[in-house]
DNA sequence: TCTCTATATCGTAAAATTACGATCATCGTA
DNA sequence: TACGATGATCGTAATTTTACGATATAGAGA
């Protein structure tokens, strides 16, 4: 962990939230269930529930991983809980991505494999 | 695991690579490390070691998940390995994040937030 | 107020990830 | 052929993640 952070400290905030992200849908269950918001625009925990057939604890749980990521956003409505998905965070994630690493793999680069020592 | 299955098993190809993708990033060393051999454009594993500070066997660990994700190339090169971004497996990954969840945040949306249940 | 519904949180067990040292395999060279 | 350098793989300990049931919280309605 110590040795860890001297390698991650210098990302900046953005990189960051890009990095918290892809853990958050790196799980196929999280993955899944953005899908499932995206379709059904929006949706309450117990919908999520019934679709992953998880307990009801998991779910929260996951929802919670998705609500800190900053890709889906919650509102109490009455007794129950209505998500979204955030588009801020969806924006972000795609701007970012489509920034990434812009120093390779450009549309005119050496256009596939990886050459070593090219001598 | 086996209820994952039931709600996971039905991610196309593409998806379950994509998946896969965010997995490999959601770790804060190996997205640091693919921004490293971004940079440099391509280096042996010992560089990775010296840069990551960790165990020679820990980066040849992580090294294997970026492979695996298809994200980087390895190739031998006399007794080193050489390791470079895959431009196939970014080019895919930007692709893909590009499209992914078309149905919302178009840029004429509802602009934000969540409004359920919009009586 | 009492209850029912819907969820979040807590505590915990099982599984997966991460990190390490040790070992094994390979290439280039003396 | 023996050696030194470079990495992959193995076995294992520590940490984190994932999943569950039980419990706590909050709104809506009788």
């Amino acid at each position: 962990m110590a040795k860890e952070m001297s390698i991650v400290q210098d990302l900046s905030e953005k990189e960051l939230r890009l990095a918290q992200m892809f853990k958050a849908l790196g799980n196929p269950i999280r993955f899944r269930m953005m899908h499932f918001l995206a379709e059904n625009r929006m949706c309450i925990t117990g919908d999520l529930v019934a679709f992953t057939n998880l307990a009801q604890s998991t779910v929260s749980q996951h929802l919670k991983v998705l609500r800190e990521a900053g890709l889906i956003e919650g509102e109490i409505e009455g007794p129950a809980t209505c998500y979204c998905v955030s588009e801020e965070g969806l924006r972000f994630l795609k701007d970012e991505i489509a920034r990434w690493l812009p120093n390779c793999c450009a549309v005119e680069d050496t256009a596939s494999g990886c050459s070593c020592s090219p001598a």
